[in-house]
DNA sequence: TATTGTTATACTCTATAACTATA
DNA sequence: TATAGTTATAGAGTATAACAATA
């Protein structure tokens, strides 16, 4: 169960990626016929599509996020569910899982994980002695805290490429995608 | 090496989202102390963080886009691949990965598994016998095609919802966050 | 019978490192 | 030595199905 191992993805850029060959250190031989070095590479109609883009750019966010998660030794993912934690104190595990579009299952090492980290604490419910409640310790509220720092200064980074302007817009769209594809 | 076995992701609409116990088929016990029925789940901060919308919307695009490619036979990300040989015959793994922005290692079983369904032809290079020139076979282009009208048809659904007169300027977002952040 | 959470299991996608063959 | 591609292996993340406890 290792803490801060996570993916590296090397991001897509846009229309074209340049491949380079070789150690990029300086005078290798020059190019010649059928060499790869330096040629452009031609995506075609995916540079155009919104499906492709909006992948791009949540890998390269993502992977951003991590690295700034790993910092505080922790995966992406579980800001999420820290952050859910913490505003529905009591919820129950198949309502979270629910609410993060997973099934219930992948949520049990999740759980375990945390619990065993000492950041969630699960009592049984009273009335119904299948379901637990799930709350954040102190210490998962102090890791809640450092990560969502950590949000913040990834959203700031966000907000100054998109611009404050159009944010909220930006953001209207995406919600609207998610809610209304297929 | 199945070819038709995709993730079914449930996503995260918005702001809360009600979770549900029971089958929803009608008249169940009401809800009472410390019942889960119907209780709306606070996103907290989460609701209004690019990061995490970008995440919600490009898996709800992700999962729409895999239901057409299921149709066809194919996984969604046969389709970068395909595209990106067809657009650079001749193309080697190596340069294909990297344009993909994934190891070369990981691009072998694809190209394995795309070569034995006779999409893909493999051929050395005669000046440097390490490396293979990668080209589409007809059997690849038409599947190629199919794809790409099943995208044509996705990227159609998604211009309704973004609406024409803004998506160039999404479109230039997503490219300017996959470009710059971090 | 239905639901909560766990377990067993499997599958996708990806990476790193060691290897081969070539350069 | 360095590069192209393969192999072996591992790990994160997810799902389905069967299960025990409880309702």
């Amino acid at each position: 169960m290792a803490v801060s191992n996570f993916k590296e993805k090397t991001s897509v850029p846009g229309v074209t990626v340049t491949v380079r060959k070789g150690n990029g250190k300086g005078a290798g031989r020059p190019p010649r016929n059928g060499d790869a070095a330096a040629r452009p590479v031609d995506f075609g109609p995916l540079a155009t599509w919104v499906g492709f883009n909006l992948r791009v750019a949540q890998e390269a966010t993502f992977q951003a996020f991590s690295h700034r998660s790993a910092e505080i030794g922790e995966s992406p993912g579980r800001f999420s569910t820290l952050t859910i934690i913490a505003r529905n104190p009591g919820i129950s595990q198949t309502e979270l899982s629910t609410a993060n579009g997973r099934d219930k299952s992948s949520l049990t090492p999740v759980i375990e994980d945390l619990v065993r980290r000492g950041m969630v604490e699960r009592k049984r419910m009273d009335n119904d002695r299948r379901t637990y409640r799930l709350t954040l310790t102190a210490a998962g509220k102090k890791t809640l805290a450092l990560m969502t720092r950590a949000a913040r200064r990834h959203e700031r980074n966000l907000d100054r490429i998109i611009g404050l302007r159009d944010k909220k817009w930006f953001l209207e769209i995406l919600k609207r995608i998610a809610g209304e594809i297929e």
